[in-house]
DNA sequence: TAGAAAATGGACCAGCAAGTCCAGAAATTC
DNA sequence: GAATTTCTGGACTTGCTGGTCCATTTTCTA
C-alpha cells in the first residue's frame, strides 16, 4: 500500500502525513492548502505529488487512515482489557482525556466530509474504525458477562452500538460547543446501564426488569 | 434580523435560503459554489450579494439556522409530549424516519465545519439547538417522573444529555456508513435505560440499584 | 404621475490554490 | 565509477470561484 522504494522516501512520506495531520487538526480541512502542508513539513510541491500522485484527495485519505489508527491506539491498553468495572472506569477516563486534549477539531469528521464522495475509500476507513471499536466494546461486555458482572442475556451488540453512538455524539457535540459534559454523560450513563441492568444485590434472584423482548411492550 | 423591505424581497430571500439548503444537502458544502445556488434558485449573482452582503459565509449561516429550526420542527408534535411510553415510541420512530429519509448528508454538521471559525455565529446556532433539544428531552423525562413511570431521583439532565449524544452519534455514524442501526440502538437503549431504571414491579418497594451516587463505586 | 428606493441581470475582475514540468541533486545498482 | 532510478526544488500554468460594478427594470411612496 505505502510504496516508497528507498528509506529516505519512506521517511519523507511519513513526515508529510504526520505534518499534514497536525495542520489539519489545527486549521481544519476547509482552511488548509497544500502550501500550508508544504510549509509545515518542509517539502516542495513536487514531493507532495511524488508521494501522492492523485493529489490532495489521496493525501487526505492517507491522513484519515493515520488518524483512524491513532483513535484506537490512544485507548489502549484499556480498551483491550475491559473485564472489570475498574478497567471500564480507566478506559472511560482515557477517552475523556484524549478528546479533551484534542481540543475543538475532529480530524476524522472533517476529513470524511471533504473526501466523502471520492470513492469508497473514505467510507471504508470510517466503517472499519467503527466496526473495530464496537467489536472491542462488545468483547469487553462479554468479559463482564463471563465474570458474572452482567447478565448473560444482555444484547451485547446492540448495547455496544449504543455506547459507541454515545461516544461519537459526545465528541461531536464537544467539537461544536466546547463542552465535554455530553461525552461524559454518554460514557457514564452507558456504563451505568450495564451496571444497573445487572443483578442489583448479590443474589441471582430478582433480575431488574430486563425482559428478553428488547424494545417495546 | 431578516431585513427585506418589500414582499418580493422577502420571497426571494426565502427562495435563496431554501434552495441553497437543498443544494447543500445534495452536494455537501465543500462541493457547492455560489453558482450552483444561483442556478438552482434562479437568481443572479447580484441578488445573492444583495440579500447577503457579507457573502457566502452569511448565506451559509442563514441556511444553518434554517436547517436547525427544521430539526426540532420535524420531531413535533411528538417531542413536545413525551409523557407516556407510547409517546416516546412515536417520537423515536419519527426521529428514525426523519434521518433515514434525509439520506447520507448532515446539513448542519458540514455547515458547521465550513463556517465553524467565522465568529460565534455558527457555534451559537449549534449550541442553541442542542440546548433546546436536550431541554425538551429532559422535560419529557420529568413528565414520566410526574406520572410515576420513572423514579424521581433519576438524574434527568445527565440522562437527557446522554440520550442526545446517542442520537447525535447515531446520526453521524449513519451519515458515514449508511447504516441506521446505531441510531436505533442509541434510541432504544436510551429509552430502555429509562424503563429499567424505573421500578420493575408495581410496588414502590425494591428500587433497582439506582443509588444516589451517580458514577463509580 | 414623478421620483426614490429596491430588485434584478450579467459582464467583469482578482486572487488563490491545485496541479504540471523540468532541471538538478542524491542515492542505488551493476 | 558510470548508469539508472529516486528524490527534491521551485517556477509556471490554469481553472475556478468569490466578489464587484453598473445599467436596467420593477415596486413603493407622496
Amino acid at each position: 500500500m505505502s510504496d516508497a522504494p528507498t528509506e529516505k522516501g519512506r521517511a519523507t512520506r511519513a513526515r508529510i502525513v504526520e505534518g499534514a495531520a497536525e495542520v489539519l487538526r489545527e486549521q481544519g480541512v476547509a482552511f488548509t492548502t497544500l502550501d500550508d502542508i508544504r510549509g509545515r513539513t518542509g517539502t516542495s510541491k513536487s514531493q507532495l505529488f511524488h508521494y501522492f500522485p492523485d493529489g490532495k484527495d489521496q493525501l487526505l485519505l492517507a491522513v484519515a487512515q493515520f488518524e483512524a489508527d491513532r483513535v484506537l491506539e490512544d485507548q489502549q491498553p484499556h480498551l483491550g482489557r475491559l473485564d472489570s468495572w475498574e478497567s471500564w472506569r480507566q478506559w472511560r477516563d482515557a477517552v475523556v482525556e484524549r478528546y479533551e486534549l484534542q481540543g475543538d477539531h475532529c480530524p476524522l469528521g472533517s476529513l470524511f466530509l471533504q473526501v466523502g464522495r471520492s470513492g469508497p475509500g473514505a467510507r471504508a476507513i470510517v466503517t472499519g474504525l467503527m466496526r473495530q471499536w464496537q467489536e472491542q466494546l462488545a468483547r469487553g461486555m462479554r468479559a463482564l458477562q463471563a465474570n458474572g458482572l452482567v447478565p448473560s442475556d444482555l444484547d451485547v451488540d446492540r448495547t455496544a452500538a449504543a455506547l459507541l453512538a454515545g461516544i461519537q455524539g459526545g465528541v461531536t457535540i464537544m467539537m461544536s460547543t466546547g463542552d465535554s459534559s455530553h461525552l461524559k454523560a454518554a460514557l457514564d450513563t452507558g456504563i451505568e446501564h450495564l451496571r444497573t441492568t445487572g443483578r442489583t444485590g448479590g443474589s441471582g434472584g430478582d433480575r431488574c426488569g430486563t425482559d428478553g423482548a428488547p424494545r417495546w411492550p
